[in-house]
DNA sequence: AAGGAGCCGTTGCGCC
DNA sequence: GGCGCAACGGCTCCTT
């Protein structure tokens, strides 16, 4: 009898995913809602989306800067 | 005085896309994990993802049916 | 009788594009190689790759400084 | 004095890969321009892909279809 | 309509 | 040999 169960279990799975996918959904519809509101204000989206994407790339590199210090601290034989 | 309420503006804009940003990503992530426990359970995940890709095409398929439907309704002189 | 030529010209583009393709491979091929004497002479690879990824993104980070000044620049009514 | 030549030496290394790289990407510039050409010239750029890379499995197929078959030759003593 | 940017899925590589 | 990660290519949407 595990067949059915099994059967509710994929589709467990698949609804799980797809509720997820359309909450994604939603937030990247919000953020899309956000830049119109933003041009409506007069704001240059392209501007913002650069600022957006160099704050990131920030927090990116100093995490990237962190991730090479421990990688050099092992290369020479200490633990992270 | 108009400047420092732009500034704080521009800074609420940001704020508002970046904590999005951060929402859609723990979406992403928990997709994964769900993708994760299923291969655990023993599910063939590119499989998997098949499956979701192709309800969601679908799906798609569907909804453009029904506008093709209802432009035809509407070209008759029906309402939608 | 433009068919045939037709014909030629579609042979043509594939023939390029698959040539281009193999030359691409060739030097992904060569990078491998060059990984491989690193780590034969001692290096890292890890490490290697690291730094490699990292000068990208500094020359990237650069770029990207230099796009978005044009932008603000632009944006206040400067040409670029 | 062997310090310095080893900072040559990962120089050199590092200096290589980044040059391959270059030559990678000019590369692949080049095949997005050849796709570029076909489609000002007409050609459904999608198809055209699906075109390269159904060869490109196809050759693959065949490559391992002459694996398997020398693995047989061998295994009935012949060689290959 | 064309080009470019961002997102997603696939493939290949290195590690365990 | 399997797993996880990172790079690459392809697709879609948006702007010009």
């Amino acid at each position: 009898m595990s067949e059915p169960l099994q059967g509710d279990q994929l589709k467990s799975i698949v609804e799980r995913i797809e509720r997820l996918e359309e909450e994604k959904k939603t937030i990247t519809d919000d953020i899309k809602e956000v830049y119109s509101e933003a041009k409506a204000n007069g704001y240059d989206v392209k501007v913002l989306r650069k600022v957006i994407s160099i704050r990131k790339r920030d927090l990116r590199e100093r995490r990237e800067e962190e991730a090479i210090l421990d990688l050099y601290l092992q290369a020479v034989g200490e633990s992270a």
